[in-house]
DNA sequence: AGCACGCCGACT
DNA sequence: GTCGGCGTGCTC
């Protein structure tokens, strides 16, 4: 006897057993059950029904009992076999599960929610149903729940009634005495949009005909016939609109069999500011180089990846545009991909002019809806162009021709939560896979980046620096260890408000960056030096003025501010640390000075960034004091002087790549100056001022950083010449943490003797210990990114997960953390 | 992780 | 005796 037999891999699975599951296909779905599609299956020894999604299909002869597949989600596949092969590629990679990888591949308006619901049987009624019920207790809570919310409830509403207690045995005795049945269900969030269409019924010369007749008659029916007589077809909201006619016209005209009205799709478009279609910009002798160099390589049988070096404003957006366009031609798709698109608005502008509906925009300030639907757009080949942030690398896109990263050094496309894929690394198995070309854009790129380039693995091409034609900015170090000692205590040095004086009695203007992150306020004691401290991580509280509240950034517990200090009773006071403080130096220093803040504070709805911008350069605003969001691909032609306050921040936190992203930081302010027709100037605030990146940074040599940063990484074997893998346990248990990773030490310094090149490093604690009531703890493993090593890394974590020893650990694999 | 099965104490 | 508590082991 034959039977077909699906491969799924299922969404109730944990890591450690997570592998495909083999289940009898039914008769009648085997026309649905194909490779890409999502089902419910019964699942573990209670057939729990979970959601799963179909591997392959084979047919068998007859072999051991299986389980069935309940119900197909999916008319048609979700996942394309190169999507289903990239989710069983991160499941090796980053240590997640398959159904893991495949919830970040999908948009989230796909996602189905499964639940079920619980209700009274029919031949039950409330007095016979607490008579089946018995003297259990339990069993009567499960009745008082369902009974409470109309004889038929969300399971979810039962366990709530329960308070924490778990109701399923309950449950279960009244299933199995015919009490209550429950049924499981599954729900989208998002709905396909669709919009009421009116077609002719009859040809446009007949509907024009009878126009004309009805005119005196019946004028709005006699002005919809002739408007779609010129259009053929148009949606009701359409028809309203150009000719004032209501429903009840339409209606009519459809009753009569003149017109047809049908429901088509519709697609919820995020809006962004467009402009008038434009001719492909023209390119220079550089860029036309560069874009000939990868056209070629886009030709080949071989694509690969490629480097495109250049400064911002070297002009690398138009090299893309060609290439973008060259591609439509040929019919095949791009994928760009942003650092972060509210800060690339003109970038979208400029496409759009460009490329038109061709343009799908995918980033995280989207709906949900408005993602599914563009994800739709892409997925039918009506968008050939992706725009988007880092999850825009999965983009089902038809006939894929080349994905672009720009700002390939950023840190933003890496993923922060599980499963945490790189966008480079995924878009690196999109090319390989569809022999599609990488292109990958940067200023300042990633040392490996770099490093593949040079060894000409990949393709390397090079736009020049604009500062050939227009003079590097005059970069001023200033020595904050020697302010100090002068008696400068504030965070300005005097170099600095020198220059900054200078500009503002020449009317231009100044941006100061300050190298931090969070950008909110501590509350300390001005007695004792009490400051708050959050009771379930290891870290002070900081003042959020949202909501005038303490807040932890890490676990989200919040608590009022006293009057006075807790400890002593003393007086407390607001540590205005970061963009805050400096401003009022600033205006202390310069009265009646205007001067803009952008941070987190400043900057919160979607929109804002932009506003503030605006009125940066339109209100010419002296100073502005900004966080990390300063830096990026900003344009002010009356911009002469930027300052890092601190440019040491990054560089001393153990991160193997803050070199790195301290140089590509400074490199990347120092450009905003000097734009204009006006040379520009820099202050580097630093209390190393002979350290080595800070100086290479300041006169911008990329070529003399890559150097020594890579004969630095060759000795700590670091990426290119190793990866990191990371090793983070979690617990409530501190000793229980440390024992955990003591363990997977052992195993792998035992198992890897043989290898030479291997180095553990660690248990070491993670910059804030604890999280939540939580200790974190890592291991780092430097060592050449195998199979072999994935695997055992992939045992440990499941060996550690299944042992009982370290109940209440849990161990999390990544690869090349940022 | 869930969830069922199994073995043991408390109460009718 | 049965109900429900928690420990153990498996998931096509």
């Amino acid at each position: 006897m034959n039977r077909r037999i699906a491969r799924i891999a299922v969404s109730a699975a944990t890591f450690w057993i997570d592998r495909p599951y083999s289940y009898i296909v039914p008769d009648e779905l085997r026309q649905s059950v194909v490779p890409g599609v999502r089902v419910t299956v019964p699942f573990s020894r209670g057939n729990r029904i979970t959601e799963g999604i179909v591997l392959a299909v084979s047919d068998e002869t007859a072999g051991e009992e299986l389980k069935s597949v309940d119900r197909v989600l999916d008319s048609t596949p979700v996942l394309s076999d190169e999507m289903i092969k990239l989710s069983l590629w991160m499941r090796e990679r980053y240590f997640c599960t398959v159904y893991d990888a495949v919830k970040a591949i999908l948009p989230a308006g796909l996602w189905y929610k499964l639940s079920s619901a619980c209700s009274i049987a029919g031949d039950f009624d409330r007095e016979s149903a607490y008579e089946a019920a018995g003297r259990s207790e339990r069993q009567q809570r499960v009745l008082d729940a369902v009974f409470a919310h109309g004889g038929s409830c969300d399971y979810g509403d039962v366990v709530a009634a329960f308070g924490g207690k778990d109701p399923s045995s309950a449950v279960r005795a009244l299933t199995a005495k015919g009490v209550i049945v429950t049924e499981d269900i599954g729900r989208r969030r998002i709905k396909d949009k669709t919009t009421s269409f009116a077609i002719l019924n009859i040809s446009a010369e007949e509907a024009a005909g009878i126009a004309s007749a009805k005119r005196r008659t019946a004028p709005s029916q006699a002005a919809v016939l002739e408007f779609l007589s010129g259009f053929g077809g148009a949606s009701l909201p359409d028809i309203r609109y150009f000719t004032g006619a209501g429903a009840a016209t339409v209606k009519r005209l459809a009753e009569d069999e003149l017109i047809k009205i049908e429901q088509v799709e519709v697609f919820r478009r995020p809006d962004y500011k467009t402009l008038e279609k434009c001719d492909l910009p023209t390119l220079n002798e550089a860029q036309t180089q560069a874009f000939d160099g990868v056209f070629s390589l886009l030709q080949s049988d071989n694509a690969g990846a490629a480097l495109l070096y250049g400064v911002t404003g070297s002009g690398k957006t138009s090299v893309y545009v060609r290439l973008i366009s060259e591609l439509l031609k040929l019919g095949k798709s791009t994928i760009m991909l942003v650092p972060e698109i509210a800060l690339t608005p003109q970038m979208l502008q400029t496409f759009s002019s460009y490329f038109e509906d061709e343009i799908a925009v995918l980033h995280s300030s989207l709906s949900v809806g408005e993602r599914y639907d563009e994800w739709k757009r892409i997925k039918t080949g009506r968008a050939h162009l992706v725009v988007g942030t880092r999850s825009a690398v999965f983009a089902p896109v038809t006939d894929l021709g080349m994905i672009i990263i720009d700002e390939e050094q950023e840190d933003s496309y890496k993923s922060e939560n599980s499963p945490r894929y790189h966008a480079r690394e995924v878009a690196k198995f999109r090319c390989a896979f569809s022999n599609s070309l990488l292109l990958l854009g940067s200023a300042t790129p990633n040392i490996e980046t770099a490093y593949n380039a040079r060894i000409g693995r990949y393709g390397y091409f090079s736009l020049p620096a604009r500062f050939n034609e227009m003079g590097l900015p005059n970069v001023m170090i200033a020595d904050m260890k020697k302010e100090y000692r002068s008696g400068n205590v504030s965070d300005l040095s005097s170099v600095l408000v020198r220059e900054l004086a200078v500009n503002l009695e020449h009317g231009e203007q100044s941006i100061l960056f300050l190298n931090r992150r969070g950008m909110n306020k501590l509350i300390s004691c001005c007695e004792c030096g009490f400051t708050y401290r959050c009771p379930r991580c290891s870290v002070n509280l900081t003042y959020h003025s949202a909501n005038s509240r303490l807040m932890c950034h890490y676990c989200g517990y919040s608590q009022k501010v006293d009057e006075h200090c807790p400890e002593c009773g003393g007086a407390l006071s607001y540590v205005g640390a970061g963009t805050q403080k400096i401003v009022e130096e600033l205006s202390e220093l310069f009265p009646g000075t205007e001067v803009l803040r952008m941070d987190a504070d400043t900057v919160s709805g979607a929109g804002s960034h932009d506003v503030l911008l605006d009125r940066f350069r339109d209100e010419k605003i002296p100073i502005m004091v900004g966080t990390q969001m300063v830096t990026k691909g900003l344009n002010f032609p009356n911009v002469t002087l930027v300052g890092v306050i601190s440019a040491d921040q990054a560089l001393y936190c153990g991160d193997y790549r803050a070199s790195e992203r301290t140089f590509s930081l400074i490199t990347q302010v120092i450009g905003r100056s000097g734009r204009g027709d006006a040379p520009g100037r820099a202050v580097i605030q630093t209390f190393t001022p002979k350290n080595e990146v800070i100086m290479q940074a300041a006169a911008q040599d990329y070529e003399s950083f890559y150097r020594s940063e890579l004969e630095l990484r060759r000795l700590q074997g670091c990426p290119p010449f190793a990866d990191l893998f990371c090793l983070t346990a979690v617990g409530p248990v501190e000793s229980d943490v440390l024992r955990c990773l003591d363990a997977a030490k052992h195993i792998l310094s035992k198992r890897l003797c043989e290898s030479t090149c291997l180095r553990i490093l660690g248990p070491a604690p993670l910059p804030v210990v604890r999280v939540n009531n939580r200790f974190r703890y890592r291991l780092l493993v430097s060592g050449k990114d195998t199979k072999e090593i994935r695997k055992l890394l992939a045992d440990i974590i499941i060996y550690c997960s299944k042992s009982r020893e370290f109940k209440g650990v849990t161990l999390f694999g990544d690869i090349n953390p940022v």
